[in-house]
DNA sequence: AATGAATGAGTCTTCATTCAT
DNA sequence: GATGAATGAAGACTCATTCAT
């Protein structure tokens, strides 16, 4: 019997070390990556700089990730997700369409100030080589509930009658422009700043 | 004799595409540097490559420009030039103002659409460190024409009462994604499409 | 209790192949990095392949060997060792020289047919940088009874009258290039055509 | 008239440049690969221990070839090409088939004697994956002239009715086998020495 | 004994830039 | 002005080896 029990201590030790301390590494190169290339770019952010940052050795990245492209790609859907997550939050069906829309733009604002790093970032990509070449590397939460949600809208009437591909890059374009223009004059943003800008949007693409 | 001029029958045919006007070779770098960035990218274009694109030698580019940091912020401001010239097109003061701002931007939006490369490579360059590390290298006459147009349309109530520097980020947002959009589709573009796509912007922004 | 059992049963299930006779994963190992040799050379298989391919853990290999340099010397020696088991068999001290000459050769033929790997991976590291830095290092089955069968035909006046240091390559190129030639190939082998290479080795060398 | 003659000399002084001192550094490289390779073999010959040995930086080597393989590739041709120019030095079709086979076979063994880093590339580069990567990738003078010499043979009834895909390679190990004997053996190699080793050769392939 | 994540020195290769002509 | 061969620093990536478990 015993050893039996010495045999499970082993062999689950073995299991244990796959199963706690798990992904801390591979998280930490996303988010040093995320920080650096915020600062400097693709290009200005060599591997070795975000093995650094990352308190790793230069090969542990490619444990992780085939490549850079690879890396930079998967840092673009991981902080995709983040997005569309963050955009979700407090989503009530039961509310009406504006209300919602309103909440997902709020939200939506909200992330790009407290995540500056993230908002760059995805507007480098989205405006990089990356984006053409691989097209079909993207979030599925974004897709499917974001992108959903316009798309209901549109369907419903609520929008003026565009195309909901042109609709997201519209909203995006404006809401970018002003979570800038706050960060860079680093002012206080009050509930009532955002709803100005929101309602920009709103006056835009509403069925007047 | 004979073989002399042979010599440089031959020789000066080889020469003569480099020996014609003035600037052509400065021109023709900017030109090609903007064909191949929007393409592959900053990164992905090294010097040699926009050497052979414009029919010069490695060299020759070091004439004309400092550094590749030189010869993209140039190429930036020369870009941003054109984009100002072609808003300010058939500008007529005595019209009003609502008239001008539809103008400069439908304007602005075929500049997008018959300058792919320019809008693709201004995009990128103002999500780059570029744009952060050299904000005084800019046009200036798009700064003084086209900002101040905006400028005074705030002033003169025409506008929410929204920072001019928050506007223009908003319009460039809301037009480039509808320029993308028509030309990732291969639409032909009518002038209701155009007209459509300005008002979305301009409902947004008027004073309700 | 019964959870424990299939703890047990799942992991060692995992296990057992790792946990059976002896030497089993060294010689896997050996195995495995012929054959990866064979196919990709010394420098194209790194060794995270050789684990990959002998169902080991990369580690595993230092239990066994020193470094990849003593592993591939290693391999040289056991299966140069194979190899003079391969020429030695059958070996009849009652027959006449040529006779046995004759079996030796042959022998060596089939074994090179039917050990591709071997072959290739013997030509290999004769002609390596190894082979230099590690003379020393080589079967001393082969040296003693394979060398020493021709230094007595030698000693013995069967052959002309050549140092038996440059007969062992002589014959060795003939048969390698007709094993070679055969396999490219893909013909069947019959013993008319083993005896017919055989011959133009012993036409070479006999005393006339 | 005087501007003509100007021009004349600045332009061919232009082009003298890529008529003198031509390929030297190419040449310097290949030179050094052989050498280093023959030393260290392909995988423990850095470009970077080849840029210093040829006394050129390390990106030069770049202008001249496309890659690491691709380098070692065009050595193996260059070599093989001179090996045949070697091997068909004095040839004289009106001199007697046999004489004509013993003048190659001399000049091979010579060639090798003379050349041992080229033998020694030769060998580990037939016996590399290189030569099964890019089997077209060869000498078309060896092909033409020393094989077809060989093809003659047999169609001419000087040998055995062997192939001459066999014949090529069982010479070409016995004189590869002789010639590094001799070389291990610091020996200086007579007429004779050379004569006694084709006479093994040619013994064993002539048609008896 | 066995694992495989982690390491980091070392490799090939690229590319902005220089300079003799 | 123009050339393009040459440079060499810097980057992405590999892989033999180690070590905590």
């Amino acid at each position: 019997m015993a050893s039996y029990l010495h045999y499970i201590t082993f062999l689950c030790d073995r299991m244990n070390v796959q199963l706690n301390n798990s992904n801390s590494k591979r998280d930490a190169i996303l988010n040093s990556t995320l920080i650096l290339i915020k600062e400097y770019g693709f290009h200005g952010t060599p591997m070795s700089q975000i093995a650094k940052h990352a308190n790793v050795a230069a090969g542990t990245i490619y444990h992780y990730f085939d490549s850079k492209e690879t890396l930079i790609v998967e840092l673009y859907i991981r902080t995709k997700d983040q997005f569309a997550e963050a955009i979700l939050q407090g989503y009530d069906e039961s509310k009406p369409y504006k209300d919602r829309f309103f909440k997902f733009m709020i939200n939506q604002y909200n992330f790009y100030i407290q995540n500056e790093p993230a908002m760059v970032f995805l507007e480098q990509y989205i405006n990089s080589p990356f984006a053409k070449n691989f097209p079909e590397k993207d979030s599925i939460l974004f897709k499917e509930k974001v992108i959903g949600f316009f798309e209901d809208g549109i369907a419903q009437g609520y929008f003026k009658n565009v195309d909901p591909r042109l609709l997201g890059p519209t909203i995006r374009g404006t809401l970018v422009a002003a979570a800038n223009f706050r960060l860079s004059e680093h002012m206080i943003y009050s509930d009532e700043d955002i709803t100005e800008v929101v309602q920009i949007v709103w006056d835009g693409i509403k069925r007047q």
